[in-house]
DNA sequence: TTGCTCCTCACGTCACGTGAGGTGGC
DNA sequence: TTGCTCCTCACGTCACGTGAGGTGGC
C-alpha cells in the first residue's frame, strides 16, 4: 500500500524529535503502524502524517499528551473539532490573561507602590443564599460568575430583598493552595425562606473587618491583599475567619475592568 | 521596624502557595528575610511583598526560576527593567506564534490534504558566500534574517554577482533534535574571493533533487515536509545529502506573510 | 570492517505538588 | 489536651532529553 519509513526519516517528514515519537509510542498517543519482530524497529506510514502534523501543532499549543491522545482517537468527527475548538477557545482566553498580566507588570514598574484607604468597620451580621464550592484560582471567574447568575434568579423568583451587594467568602485555602472552599452569596434582608431551592443558607458571622476598595481588574487583587494584609499585621490586629469580598461593582454593572470595584474585608479583632 | 509574618500569613499576602515559597527559599529565588534558628520557622517581611507581586507575574508569565533571580537581585535599577522589557517583549512574539499555530490547525482541519506539485530536477554545483551555526528551530528565524542581513552586506561590498535566490542547507541533525547545524548561503557566479571577510565558503555539490514550491508561512513547512518526503519515499529514490531551501520570495521581498514562497530541495538518486 | 541507524534501560530536568512523620506554641 | 501551623525528607508528575551500552544492515 502506502510507503514505511524509519523513525529517523519520519521524524525528517513530521519535524518532530526521535525520542519524541518513541515517547508517543510509549504512552500510547501515536504508534508507528508497524513494529519490526526481530528488531524492534518501529516504522511508520506516511499516510500518518496528517495525524503527526496535526499533533505537532497540538503540542507546540501545550495541549497536554491525554488530551491529544482523545483528539486523535476521535477520527475525524465532530467530536474531533469539538475537542480542538475548545481547546482553542481557552487558548484565546490564556492570551488574554498573558496581556494583561503584561499590563499589570508594566503598571507594577511604573508605579510600584500606591497608598490604600483602610477603613475599619462592623460586618453586620445576618443570613444570605449562597452556593459553596472547591473552586481553583484559575476558573474562580467563570464559576462566579455562574454561581451570581443562579442566586439573582433564585432572589428574584422568591421575591427576597437583597442587603447589600453581592460576595464571595475564601477559606484560607483557597489562597494556600491556589484551590480551596469558596461560598459566593447574596445577603438578604431577614432571614431565608424555604423558598431558596437549589441554593444554600448562609450565615454571615459579621464582626470587626479592616476594608479597603480595590479598584480595576481582578488580576491585581493580589496587591490589595498585600496592602490590606500588610497594615493588618503591622497594627497586629488580625484575627480568624474568612476573608470576605463584595463586589460593589461587578462586571455586570461597568463597561471597562478599570471601573470594577472591589470590597476587600479582612477580619480583625474588636 | 517592619513587620515579620509566617510563611501560611505571607502565602494569603502574596497569593502564592507555602510549597512554592518553600522552593524559591531552596533554590535561592526568593528567601525569608529571617529563619528562627529554634524550629526553623520561615519568617518574611511585608515590605517583600513588592517583590513577590512581581515574582508571581513573572511565574504567571512562565519566566523560568533563573531569570527570575537575575531580575529580582538586580535591584530597581534599569538592568531589571531591561531584563523585563526583554522577557515582555519575547511574549509578544510568543502571542503571535501562537495564534499563526491556532490559525494553522484551523487550516489543517479545514483543507486537510492538498496536492503538491513535485519537480525533479538537478541543481548546479559552484561556491557561496556563508555563515554557518548550531541553530535551535526556535530561532532559526532570528538567525537566518541577521545572517542574510550580513552575506547581503558581504556581496555588495566584495562586489561578487549573485547566481540564485538566498538559500539555507540543514544537517539531518536540525530536523531530528530541532537543533543542529545550518548553513546559509547566497550562491556566487564563478569562485568567491578572498574579498569574503568573515563569511565562509560554502561547495554547493548540486545534484538530482525532488523539489516543490511551499507557498504561506514558515509555521507550514512541516507540511509540505511531509509531501514532498512522502514522494521521495514511495518511489524510492532517496538520497543521502542535506536538504536545501531557496528563499525565491522572502520575508523581505513580500508584504504579508501569504506571499512567501520557499523552495524546498530533497536530495534523490539521479 | 567502518559508520550509521536503530534499540532499550536508567536517570536527569523543571517547578513545584503530595503525602509521611514529626515538632512547637496557644 | 486538642488543633493548628510549621518543619524536613522522599517521592511523584509531565514531556520529554541525555547518555550508556548494545544490535543490525550496507
Amino acid at each position: 500500500v502506502s510507503a514505511l519509513v524509519s523513525i529517523g526519516e519520519f521524524s525528517r517528514l513530521a519535524h518532530l524529535s526521535v525520542k519524541a515519537l518513541r515517547h508517543y509510542h510509549d504512552v500510547g498517543v501515536f504508534s508507528p503502524v508497524e513494529v519490526d519482530i526481530h528488531n524492534g524497529y518501529r516504522l511508520y506510514g506516511v499516510e500518518q502524517l496528517d495525524d503527526a502534523h496535526v499533533l505537532r501543532r497540538l503540542r507546540e499549543l501545550d495541549m497536554p499528551l491525554e488530551e491529544v491522545k482523545l483528539v486523535l482517537d476521535s477520527g475525524g468527527g465532530c467530536r474531533r473539532d469539538r475537542a480542538i475548538a475548545s481547546h482553542l477557545q481557552r487558548m484565546e482566553l490564556e492570551l488574554e490573561r498573558t496581556r494583561d498580566i503584561v499590563a499589570s507588570l508594566r503598571d507594577l514598574l511604573d508605579a510600584p507602590t500606591r497608598p490604600l484607604d483602610v477603613t475599619h468597620r462592623t460586618l453586620k451580621p445576618g443570613e444570605a443564599v449562597a452556593h459553596r464550592a472547591t473552586v481553583a484560582n484559575t476558573n474562580i471567574e467563570q464559576w462566579s460568575i455562574e454561581a451570581f447568575a443562579d442566586l439573582s434568579a433564585v432572589v428574584a423568583s422568591a421575591g427576597f430583598v437583597r442587603a447589600g451587594p453581592t460576595g464571595s467568602q475564601f477559606s484560607n485555602e483557597y489562597f494556600e493552595q491556589g484551590i480551596g472552599d469558596v461560598a459566593a452569596f447574596v445577603a438578604l434582608e431577614g432571614r431565608v425562606g424555604p423558598e431558596a431551592m437549589g441554593a444554600e443558607v448562609l450565615r454571615l458571622s459579621g464582626g470587626a473587618h479592616a476594608t479597603t476598595i480595590h479598584c480595576g481588574t481582578y488580576e491585581d487583587l493580589d496587591l490589595t491583599y498585600g496592602a490590606l494584609g500588610s497594615h493588618v499585621a503591622e497594627k497586629q490586629i488580625g484575627a480568624p475567619g474568612p476573608i470576605t469580598e463584595f463586589y460593589v461593582a461587578g462586571p455586570d454593572e461597568v463597561e471597562t475592568e478599570a471601573d470594577l470595584r472591589t470590597e476587600v474585608c479582612w477580619p480583625i479583632i474588636a
